[in-house]
DNA sequence: TTGAAAGCGCTAACAC
DNA sequence: GTGTTAGCGCTTTCAA
């Protein structure tokens, strides 16, 4: 129960200076091997732990990375932290995360609570509405590198960006529906008057419509935060409309497995009554009955280049990687059935 | 792009000294309000961050928690960890976090890598065979509060525990299957030889079956990591057992999802062939068709109170809370079909 | 190869 | 109220 260790007495027992076991720590070659061995013994028996954060301050550098995503609950953002782990680990850096719940006070908040930990980087989950000014701003003073994930790249920003582009693959999923036969196509997306990838999802359903000829109805668009519940929820009002829609695009596969739900307890079969898509191919996705066509995204690849990238030194140039998004058709989408639409 | 920006700097500018300018970001009411304001002026024209580390260092004290998970892509633990976020967010702390993946060396290089930053606490989703004395160590010599969650408290042990009854909720569960007529009850289990938690559902499950004179058999039960792929192929080998099982049992739900799956491949009506049941009430537990039977656990609560717990200052006494994990029954279970078996 | 000393960014005890 | 000073645990010149 010995209160404070610190490299002063593990200097004391091994009978040097503190600055040899500060060199016999990270620099062995310069020590002599007999001295090495001597303080790794000390350190030993004192059961001395390194303290990285005093280190860190000195050298004017730091080895955390601050990772920010809507909610750690959703396997998906938690498919991305997966990957910047599995980066982190071997770079000797450490992740202090946060979740922001789409809201942007909490996230400013969250930012600025990072930053005070003297994070090397940011890693934001896109960036809400709002607080664009503000990390435009950490990017461009350089104290922190910003890498902003899910998201394709702003032009004006000077942040870099891992994502994909997220109107194209729901325009793509958009236009597969209407080739099915679909013209009433209701739409459940995430909360886009807050963040910049459901806004574009949005668009591109939206593009594909106008494509199409087939008149935007606001009616059948439903906007929820990307949940079971929510997902069931929505789909359920959607039923429920005097002019049902024949296809629902869930954009995000948590709504459309809450759809999926919603139209079994209504009794529709799927995609018999009514096709059901999502959107980022969640491994459980494949696993519904039926299984699911989505957009298919690598969440986990998002968060490797993404610490790659973050863990890069202070000033190095912005990076943009897109990756890509493909249409993954299962059984949950199909024709629409002879006399279903009106 | 100023390079490096300090208290002093803001001194300078506000025309007071560094203790001041400290006094007056801690304790405004010690400071004139005129100084306050001139020194809240200087730090937003620098643009001055605070330095937390710097002061937790001269504090002697941390405003971090460690948090070990097995994975941050499992939704379960996804849960938790938002738990353990909503109660630090107000507490003034913060939250490094890494997985282990079920894997005893690189635990312990992340318990090591958490401690050389200085966490004040250490949550950890139960402690892998073979470290178990190294945690008893560090919690007996005080010098980080120790949390373990998702087991029940281990007597011997000197930390603290938020968890439940992983055996007497896997006997309820399998006591459960044995009521509905099932006497062939396969097993599908998580890594019982690395994790205390799956081990005790083992337990569980055998102890329910000498109860009911049902003697124990290999062959049908597997140890697999928690996941959908290791459900579906674990239940995929059980059901070409020769003589199948009439109920499965899989110890959490990503398992049973996948097992699910696997009978839908090969045909079989759940639970009119065979009953399947889970283990952790993930919320997608109940958006499966049929709604999985499993146990009911608070991954969320154990989160908060996990983060409360840990957050007690060093030397507090260590606390064990042992939650409620009671069995819901829904759809993927059902009574043996007459014949069914043998 | 090693030690002494200066100092990173900050706090707190003590004076004024 | 405010400034001065000593110092947290560590790294890194600079000399020896």
């Amino acid at each position: 129960m010995r209160s404070k260790l610190n490299m002063r007495e593990v200097a004391q027992k091994a009978n040097v200076s503190l600055a040899t076991v500060s060199r016999a720590m990270h620099s062995p070659d310069k020590v002599s091997a007999s001295t090495v061995e001597r303080v790794r013994k000390a350190t030993e028996e004192l059961g001395y732990v390194y303290n990285a954060t005093a280190g860190d301050i000195l050298r004017g550098r730091s080895t955390v990375l601050g990772v920010l995503v809507p909610t750690a609950s959703n396997a998906l953002f938690g498919e991305t932290l997966h990957g910047i782990q599995t980066m982190t680990v071997g770079g000797g850096y450490s992740v202090l995360q946060a979740a922001t719940h789409y809201d942007a006070d909490g996230e400013e908040a969250l930012i600025e609570s990072l930053l005070q930990r003297r994070v090397h980087a940011l890693i934001l989950t896109g960036v809400t509405y709002g607080l664009e000014e503000r990390v435009e701003q950490l990017a461009r003073e350089a104290r922190v590198r910003i890498v902003v994930v899910w998201e394709l790249p702003k032009p004006d920003m000077t942040a870099s960006y891992v994502g994909f582009d997220n109107m194209e693959a729901a325009r793509r999923m958009t236009e597969y529906l209407i080739e099915l036969g679909h013209r009433r196509i209701g739409l459940i997306v995430g909360p886009f008057s807050k963040i910049a990838r459901a806004r574009h999802r949005l668009e591109g359903y939206r593009i594909a419509l106008e494509r199409a000829g087939i008149p935007f109805d606001a009616d059948i668009v439903k906007e929820r935060s990307p949940g079971l519940l929510e997902g069931r929820e929505a789909m359920d009002r959607l039923m429920r409309n005097e002019d049902r829609p024949t296809a629902v695009f869930a954009a995000s596969d948590l709504l459309a497995i809450g759809a999926l739900k919603a139209a079994r307890s209504m009794g529709l079969s799927v995609p018999g009554d009514v096709s059901v898509a999502g959107f980022d191919d969640m491994e459980v996705a494949s696993y519904q009955d039926p299984p699911l066509t989505t957009i298919r995204v690598d969440a986990y690849k998002i968060g490797q280049i993404a610490a790659q990238t973050a863990m890069e030194p202070l000033g190095s140039p912005t990076r943009n990687y897109c990756l890509d998004a493909d249409l993954v058709i299962r059984g949950s989408t199909g024709p629409i059935k002879p006399g279903g639409g009106r």
